[in-house]
DNA sequence: ACAAATAATTGACTTTTTCAACGGTACGTG
DNA sequence: CACGTACCGTTGAAAAAGTCAATTATTTGT
């Protein structure tokens, strides 16, 4: 027999069926908490946390965010973006371009290191999503990303709201980690 | 094509689209902070905090946790659950009890007064759960729980690996918030 | 031209996290 | 039984993360 039953608590099952069992606030903290010590652990071969690796994703997709944009995205105050940027700067990951239309703010933008950087880190981040979904069929983790995208953007399904439709679902999603 | 909004800041659209964008663990991050935020403001009346809450509520339960199942559940440090219980304690919403089959552990049982207030702070916690997901059918509400229970106890769905099958889904969940 | 608002940054401060120790207790082996 | 090992709760210290107000440079509206 595996040595994993050894350390099963008797008390386990009896949290688990508690009534915190049903609080999606606190799944999604336990949740959260498994995933991100496990993406942290595999972007540390890389030099990167999480925080770091989301700043450098969206550095190298082009989109050339502002701070603020990323601080309001990544849920960060602007003075953490400040330390995060820093450290990908000094590292010559990212650049700081004082944007044209506005110089108050800085672009951020991918050097090629970063992007290069950024392309096996993705490797290692998609490798651990799937190894930690491997219980989930493919729908089903579409349909858990699309759920978590209501939570995460509330008042992005009524932008269209001419239609009064939202327009989530397998259209949408499909685009992502075929 | 959905045609931006002019309310809204041109890189938004472009960062949600982005690579993150299929990220689970960057939907999860955000989702939790968000909801954690909600939780902690509409707990706030009963002072408490999501932490203080799920203390109270699996002492509550009657499960009679010990502090290191708490801790391991809750997925915080054994000295963190110190702290939680001390507060909760000197408010006399829980107490510890020796646990008499092993004097090492504290079992923690909740007063007459913390299973009160527990009872106030759910239907709290209950509502901000429904605020937040009143975009989602109640089917969809109970699937995403039913997921998140699978990220969040990775090992539980291989507990009866004889059969190979799993147990979740609807039977299991509709226990919970009817 | 001028006042108000905003982007990034800094610094002070609080909270949370992490880790290593310690005393008290349980447990297996000899 | 005695003993070493492992464990529970607790403490304290250090590192990391989060919060917040103030400052400078720039934009925007009047």
């Amino acid at each position: 027999m595996p040595p994993s039953e050894k350390t099963r608590l008797p008390g386990q099952d009896a949290l688990r069926d508690s009534v915190l069992g049903g609080d999606l606030v606190f799944l999604l903290a336990r949740a959260n908490a498994l995933m991100l010590a496990a993406a942290n652990a595999a972007l540390a071969e890389h030099g990167l946390k999480a925080r770091s690796y989301s700043v450098l994703a969206l550095a190298a997709d082009g989109a050339r965010p502002t701070q603020r944009e990323l601080a309001e995205f990544l849920r960060l105050d602007p003075s953490q973006i400040v330390a995060l940027v820093d450290g990908l700067e000094k590292r010559q990951l990212i650049e700081r371009r004082t944007d044209p239309a506005d110089r108050r703010a800085n672009v951020l933008v991918a050097t090629d290191a970063g992007r290069a950087l950024f392309a096996r880190a993705q490797e290692s981040a998609r490798a651990v999503e799937l190894g930690l979904l491997a219980t989930v069929t493919p729908e089903e983790h579409e349909r858990l990303a699309d759920l978590l995208r209501l939570l995460a953007f509330p008042d992005w399904a009524v932008s269209d709201s001419r239609t009064g439709q939202r327009s989530r679902g397998t259209a949408r999603s499909a685009r992502h980690l075929g």
